[in-house]
RNA sequence: GGUUCCUUGGCCGAGUGGCUAGGCAGCGGUCUGCAAAACCGUGUACGGCGGUUCGACUCCGCCAGGAACCUCCA
């Protein structure tokens, strides 16, 4: 592995060379959506992130085992005894139906979204309410040495003993001393001993339905427990990369590390990964912030603040145009910056067929290359990348031009390369034109108007050649006279 | 209030102690009956004030503005 990757984890807020724990092999964990409402574009993000990860790492040739969790178990929303109702169960109630169904529904909207993005599917995606029994036994483990307490059915992690032998905070870069003085204690009433522990198990109250037997009560797991014990069933006790939001830090990944090094002494992650936020007129998109604009309404331009639709592979673009680490500011303005952008990029590698092969070349494709790679192996720079790529679009333009040459065995590493980091590393496939051929009757009328003005242009009528082109242009049909013909697209 | 981070040209968005990011838009050109498209070329920027340095957009300090986390959150 020429390449050796450098990954930024946020344990030590440094970049550090990638070393897998066994050689040639990766595990990964991401955090995966709770689905209980549609996906939207900030869900992207990490998705496509680690799908990017996930692709390069393949590149590399690693083989790599990746998990990615469904969380159907519902989250509490809030604390306050007695309302507490979680966002499953509250959603199945408004729309009438069984909890599951309403997983179900959103799962494979889910699931479709990332078809639609190219997102490769993880190896496994394992899903919490399958996992009730891997999670009980977690917490017992926990219980058994001696950092959780009963309460009335539940079951806490008890935060500040786990603090006296172990440090709590390292992800996030918090001391409990500062998280004692700035928490304030709002419930008189808690069953919790410190307002800063966390549930491992909550018994259900009597209307709540999703529920399972445990030992303590029946109920339903705490919010942090699904992954631990997840990602320990399928990449083991120790595993390489763990990656997710930003906004999961703290304190979801925070609890995570606590409740392995609760449970047998020492933690699992190697590499931390998290991705930044979406922001939407420099605001977080976010469920509950109301600002989100889902992926179905972007692709189908369907939100009153969308100009216009915007492919899955226009949004794929234009996330992998930012650094992960970053936040990107959601903008008609911007989408459509990267919508020609990736048109651009898309039109050079459909070039790249018809380019013909000199004597010798005149062109870097050595430089280009290992410049895109060396941008990937650092911190997965894809913006970085991607202005490589362009760079390789202008020689690509030359050399059709013929202002610049390439050689047929450079040739043929020019179009493996970019086949290669386009299509496999990056993720980015072709989409069909609206223009397609799905309605005969619309081609046939079509070709039979474009016909009809080609005989006006030969006889010089640009009267009714002008006519034809601009009354299509207000139904919605574009016609571009080309130097290969006349092409129509559907606005 | 605590913790962490950000502030780059019209917009999005990289990066670095001295050398062009890139995309979109704009402008100029090629092509075209015209237009669109396509292609080629092109500018300037690093929030404010100090400091370190031969030299800072890049390091340090202060100030201003903004954000994320501290509660579910991708």
């Amino acid at each position: 592995m020429e390449n050796q990757l450098f990954i930024y984890n946020t344990l030590s807020r440094k970049k550090e060379a990638f070393k897998p724990l066994v050689p040639g092999k990766v595990g990964l964990y991401v955090c995966g959506p709770t689905v209980y409402s549609n996906s939207h574009l900030g869900h992207a993000r990490p998705f496509i992130t680690f799908d990017l990860l996930y692709r390069y790492l393949t590149f590399l040739g690693y083989k790599v085992r990746y998990v990615r969790n469904i969380t159907d178990v519902g989250h509490l929303e809030d604390e306050v005894e007695g309302t507490g109702e979680d966002r499953i169960t509250k959603k199945a109630r408004l729309e009438q139906i069984e909890p599951m169904e309403v997983v179900q529904k959103y799962m494979n909207t889910f699931h479709r979204n990332m078809d639609d993005l190219n997102v490769t599917p993880p190896s496994i995606e394992p899903r919490a309410s399958g996992h009730i029994i891997e999670q009980i036994q977690v917490i017992k483990d926990i219980q058994k040495n001696g950092y959780a307490y009963e309460a009335n059915g539940s079951i806490y992690f008890d935060v500040e003993k786990y603090n006296q032998k172990y440090k709590y905070g390292i992800l996030s870069g918090r001391n409990l001393d500062d998280i004692k003085t700035n928490t304030r204690q709002l419930d008189g009433q808690s069953e919790k001993k410190n307002s800063f522990d966390f549930a491992l198990w909550k018994k259900a109250a009597p209307e709540h339905i999703m529920r399972w037997p445990s030992p303590w009560s029946d109920g339903f797991p705490g919010w942090h427990l699904e992954c631990s014990a997840m990602s320990t069933k399928y990449l083991g006790e120790k595993f390489d990369i763990h990656g997710g939001g930003m906004d999961l830090t703290f304190p979801h990944h925070e609890c995570e590390i606590a409740q392995n090094t609760a449970s047998r002494g020492e933690e699992s992650v190697q590499y931390w990964m998290h991705n930044n936020m979406i922001t939407i007129n420099g605001q977080k998109m976010a469920r509950s912030l109301g600002n989100f604009i889902t992926l179905d309404e972007l692709f189908t331009g369907k939100h009153e603040i969308l100009e216009q639709a915007y492919s899955p592979m226009t949004i794929r673009f234009f996330i992998l145009q930012a650094h992960y680490r970053s936040t990107i500011d959601f903008s008609n303005e911007a989408l459509q910056a990267s919508e020609k952008g990736l048109e651009r990029l898309m039109a050079a590698v459909k070039t790249l067929a018809e380019l013909k092969a000199s004597e010798q070349s005149t062109v870097d494709l050595a430089g280009l290359e290992e410049k895109c790679y060396a941008a990937l192996s650092d911190d997965l720079n894809s913006p970085i990348a991607i202005a490589h790529l362009f760079d390789g679009v202008k020689m690509i333009n030359s050399i059709k031009a013929g202002t610049e040459s390439i050689s047929a065995t450079d040739l043929e590493e020019l179009r493996k390369f970019y086949h290669t980091i386009v299509f496999d590393v990056l993720g980015l496939k072709e989409e069909q034109a609206s223009a397609g051929g799905d309605n005969h009757i619309l081609a046939e009328t079509l070709e039979l108007l474009i016909n009809l003005r080609r005989d006006a242009k030969a006889n010089k009528d640009w009267a009714t050649a002008d006519k034809i082109r601009d009354e299509l242009n207000e139904i919605g049909i574009e016609l571009k006279d080309t130097k290969d013909g006349v092409e129509w697209s559907l606005k």
